[in-house]
DNA sequence: AAGTGGTCTAGACCACAGT
DNA sequence: CTGTGGTCTAGACCACTTA
C-alpha cells in the first residue's frame, strides 16, 4: 500500500490540500454532497469503503464523519449506515455569555444595580419553571445591568431556597445572582427560551423606555443534577441584537 | 506515581461506571473541576499525565478533553497546557429549523402563501446584509407561513440576482424561497440575528395582530462561498418561544 | 447471524508557542 | 530547543440494529 503511493502519486483533486487530514476527508465528503453526487436521503459509502478509497485509516474517516454528523449534514446509524440529511436544519453553536462579558465585549464598563430582593410566592410561570408549589416562598431578585452607567438590560430572577440552603439574600447588594451562582453552585445544565414581550411599567422605567416598547426576553433555568435552582428573565431593549454566526 | 496506583487499585467513584471510556474520563475531569479540586483559571495535568494516572491511552484523554473544550469548560493551548475556563459562558447547540419542520413538529399542517414578489431597490439594512448598492434592484418576496391555515409567522426575504443567475420570480408562487434555495443553491454558511420589534401595519395584518404588537424577529443571511445570496426577516407573534436545551 | 458505526490502544510524527 | 496539544495509523473489540 505504501508502494502504491510511491509509484502513483496521483490523488483526487479535492484532497490535494496537504495530506490525509480529517478536515480534508470532511471537505471531500461535503463537496460530494453539495455537488449532488450523494443526494439527500441517500446512503454514502461505509467507513471501511471510504478509508480504502481515500487511502487513510478508518479512524480518520470516522473523525470526519462524526464532525459532519455533529453539524447535522449527515445522520449515522449502526448497521444501517450513513445517510445524507434530507432537509437539514442549520445547526450552530450558541454562546450565552454572562451579561458582564457581553457588556465588556462592547468596550463599556460593567455596572450592576439591585432593585428589589423579596421572599414571596413566585408567579405562576416561575413556579412551573422551578417545579415548586406556587404558595411556597422563593427569593425574587430584580436588578439592572449597566453599560457605562446606562441601562443595558434588566432582570428578574427567582431562586429556589430549598435547592440553595446557603442562600443569603444580602449577597446580591453588589454581586449579580448569576455571578453568585457561578461561584457557589455547580450548575450542570441550563435551558433557555427566547421570546418577545411588551415592556410593563416597572421594566420600562428601569430601562428608560416607554411602556409597551417591544423587548427581547431571554428566559433561563439553571439546573443542578436535574433540580432547578433558578429561573431568570432578562429584558433587552429593541436596539439589542443576539448575533449567531455559523 | 504509577506505583501508587498499582498498589492502591481504588478509583474515584466518579469513573467506576464501567471502563476507560472517554465519557468516563470526561466525567472524572468535570467532577474535579466542579468540586474545585482544579480551580477556574488553573492548569490541569497534561494529557500524558492524565493518561498515565487513569490508565488509558492518550487518545482517549484527548477525546475527553476535546469534548470539554468544545463545551467551553476548558481551554487548550499547545505548549502551555489546558486551563479551566475562568468565567465560562454557557455554550450550547442551536438548531435553526426550517419553518416547515417547525410547523410539522407542532403536529399542524404546513401552509405557504405568497403575498408579494417585486424587483426593486432593497431597503438599507437589506443592501448592507447583501453587500450590494442600495440602488440595484433585488427581488423582494413576502410570504406568510400557515399552521393549520392560521398564520404562524411571516417573512420578508431579499434575493440577490447577481449571485443567483437562474432566479425565477415565478418560482415562489407555491414554494417558499428557503426551500427553493435549499434545493437549488449550495448554501455554505449562514448568519443569524435575533431581536424584538413592533409589528408594522402590513406585518400586523398578515399575522392577524394589532399594530404595535411586539414581535420576535429572526434575521438570516445565507452565504455561498462567502457571497451573500439572501437576507430574510421572519416575524413571530408573542406566543412563539424559541427553546434551547443544553 | 452479520454488518455497521463507536471506541480504545500503543505508538508515531507534526504544529505551534514559549524559552 | 523543548514541551504541549493535534492528529494519523493499523488493528482490535464492542454495541447496536436489522434481517
Amino acid at each position: 500500500m505504501n508502494a502504491h503511493f510511491t509509484f502513483s502519486p496521483e490523488l483526487p483533486a479535492a484532497r490535494r490540500t496537504r495530506m490525509n487530514t480529517w478536515q480534508a476527508i470532511r471537505a471531500d465528503v461535503l463537496s460530494r454532497i453539495q455537488s449532488g453526487e450523494w443526494a439527500p436521503g441517500a446512503l454514502i459509502p461505509t467507513e471501511h469503503e471510504l478509508a480504502r478509497a481515500m487511502g487513510c485509516a478508518r479512524a480518520t474517516v470516522n473523525r470526519a464523519l462524526r464532525d459532519l454528523a455533529d453539524s447535522g449534514i449527515i445522520q449515522r446509524r449502526r448497521k444501517v449506515g450513513t445517510r445524507v440529511t434530507a432537509r437539514p436544519s442549520r445547526r450552530t453553536r450558541l454562546d450565552m455569555p454572562a451579561v458582564r462579558d457581553e457588556i465588556e465585549a462592547l468596550g463599556a464598563s460593567y455596572g450592576y444595580r439591585l432593585t428589589e430582593s423579596v421572599m414571596e410566592p413566585p408567579m405562576e410561570s416561575a413556579a412551573r419553571a422551578l417545579q415548586v408549589a406556587d404558595d411556597r416562598p422563593t427569593l425574587l431578585v430584580r436588578a439592572v445591568y449597566l453599560a457605562d452607567d446606562r441601562p443595558h438590560c434588566c432582570e428578574m430572577i427567582w431562586l429556589n431556597p430549598r435547592a440553595l440552603p446557603d442562600l443569603d439574600r444580602l449577597a446580591f447588594e453588589t454581586q449579580s445572582p448569576h455571578e453568585w451562582l457561578a461561584q457557589n453552585v455547580p450548575v450542570t445544565q441550563a435551558q433557555f427560551a427566547i421570546l418577545s414581550e411588551s415592556a410593563s411599567g416597572a421594566t420600562a422605567l428601569q430601562l428608560g423606555l416607554a411602556p409597551g416598547t417591544p423587548l427581547l426576553v431571554i428566559e433561563r433555568i439553571n439546573l443542578r443534577d436535574g433540580v432547578p435552582v433558578s429561573f431568570s428573565r432578562q429584558f433587552y431593549p429593541p436596539r439589542y441584537r443576539l448575533n449567531i454566526n455559523d
